[in-house]
DNA sequence: CTGTATCCACTGCGATACTG
DNA sequence: CAGTATCGCAGTGGATACAG
């Protein structure tokens, strides 16, 4: 790690600057709040899920990108794919540790929002009038 | 495109969803993290910045993009742009009492980068290599 | 059930030129 | 210095059809 205490997230260059494109993904944090259980209940229980529960779930994701995302994460090594050779073949899908870890910051943006957007939605409103006249 | 039932339901346990939408913007990250003082030593002290310091922190930003960002973010009420009237004009943004609470999000966001996209890499690579054999 | 493959409309974003 | 205006394309992502 010759060079990972000199990582630089303001450099173009900086690898840190993948993990904003990541988390820019249209689908990415969803698919970490599903798999890090924030659909049932909002404690954030790690839950496996089966591409047809995410596709369910996620409704309005097409096909491409569920899988292209799952894909990409899978690569990253923040979540696993499982297939049990069941007919027809069942797929389960579940956070790793580094996803849980995510996964935590990720819990944060959404407790910040569960707190602050109506704010941030009131300014829009100041702001659009303000602008307008 | 068409608002079912299911996804309203994964919204509703899931609100950071609009939240989304401004962090998923390629530089509003990094906007925050400048404004919130972490180019300078990583405390995070908030410091004000004018237009011409962030473009050049901001290694790659375009004039049109760092505006739009700024606009965007001035909207939602989560920073500030003062015009002293000098010649040229001078404007500095600086962050309000939001921007810095959700900087702190944004921080550990950059932290988590900064501290495991080496393990993120090492998956990559092998999970590319198992893929290619 | 869990994908792949292909086409293509839309737009984010950089490049460039111009302005108060 | 701090923008605004316009153009153009590469890439995102939805729709659709096909498949193990």
């Amino acid at each position: 790690m010759s060079t990972k205490a000199q990582y630089d997230a303001f450099l173009a260059v900086c690898p840190s600057r993948q993990l904003l494109a990541r988390i820019s993904d249209k689908w990415v944090v969803l698919i970490l709040c599903a798999l890090g259980g924030d659909a049932q209940d909002g404690t954030g229980v790690p839950t496996p899920m089966r591409y047809s529960g995410l596709s369910r779930l996620l409704a309005g994701v097409s096909q491409k990108m569920l899988t292209q995302t799952l894909r990409s994460l899978e690569r990253d090594g923040l979540l696993t794919r499982s297939v049990t050779p069941t007919v027809p073949v069942t797929v389960t899908y579940e956070l790793t540790a580094l996803g849980r870890s995510l996964h935590q910051m990720t819990r944060g943006l959404r407790s910040w929002a569960q707190q602050n957007m109506d704010e941030v939605f009131t300014h829009r409103e100041e702001y659009d009038t303000r602008v307008s006249s």
